[in-house]
DNA sequence: CAACTATTTCGATGCTCATCTAAATACACA
DNA sequence: TGTGTATTTAGATGAGCATCGAAATAGTTG
């Protein structure tokens, strides 16, 4: 039995988003920062929970807190996550948009291979 | 009114693929790879056709045919895309069954995010 | 205010990698 | 078999970037 994909599409649970273009560059600065090992570890453990700041990530990667920081402002440049600050510390969450734009954007490619 | 984002999830048109679990390693090298942006319009403009060959590529963008080769070859090394040779040319298409592998470990990141 | 903790900035280093030109290979066709 | 075209390989170069240690900044708490 062969399995052919036709193609894929995003559904949303809530309600449709409405969701502004990404360039194609933006796409590629996304995909280049997901494309670091210890950058994707450290967002999707912040996806896990629902936020997290620096002490409790930098326990869990082995990369200086210097390097933790300089990930974190990559993600936030491109705005995959924010922060809050409170205290010491600074609270950084993930925003679903930013990647659910992402996403989508790929699933549009994906959506062409279908025939 | 704000919309909130609670998870998404990929729908596959055909029927669920049974797809081998993906390493995180690998899925940042697949985000690496489409992190380039000149290897992200050769993925899409392959995608785009059904099949293509370099020639067809090399007169789209604004590489040498070394370095669009090369990128070829780095997008056929993660299992990408693959190749056929026929004549002088080299037949290109994408393989959807990787590209939806890494679409899905993606929204498993995603559907974390949703509370 | 002084000492301590959390995070970021600075500056440097070494590796990865996109890119090129030139040469090599593979194939077609006369 | 020899010439022309398509693609890949080889080798080099330069830019980008992940990483670090150390210093700077910010905030808490005694």
């Amino acid at each position: 039995m062969s399995i052919e994909i036709v193609g894929f599409r995003i559904v949303f649970a809530a309600s449709d988003i409405p969701m502004g273009k990404m360039t194609d560059d933006e796409v590629a600065q996304i995909g280049k920062a997901l494309g670091d090992p210890n950058r994707l570890a450290i967002y999707t453990q912040i996806a896990e929970h629902d936020e997290l700041f620096c002490g409790e990530m930098h326990a869990k990667h082995a990369i200086s807190g210097a390097t933790l920081s300089h990930h974190l402002k990559v993600l936030t440049d491109l705005g995959l996550i924010t922060s809050r600050k409170e205290g010491l510390n600074v609270y950084y969450r993930v925003v679903p948009e930013k990647f659910a734009k992402y996403l989508k954007y790929l699933t549009n490619i994906g959506s062409m291979v279908s025939r």
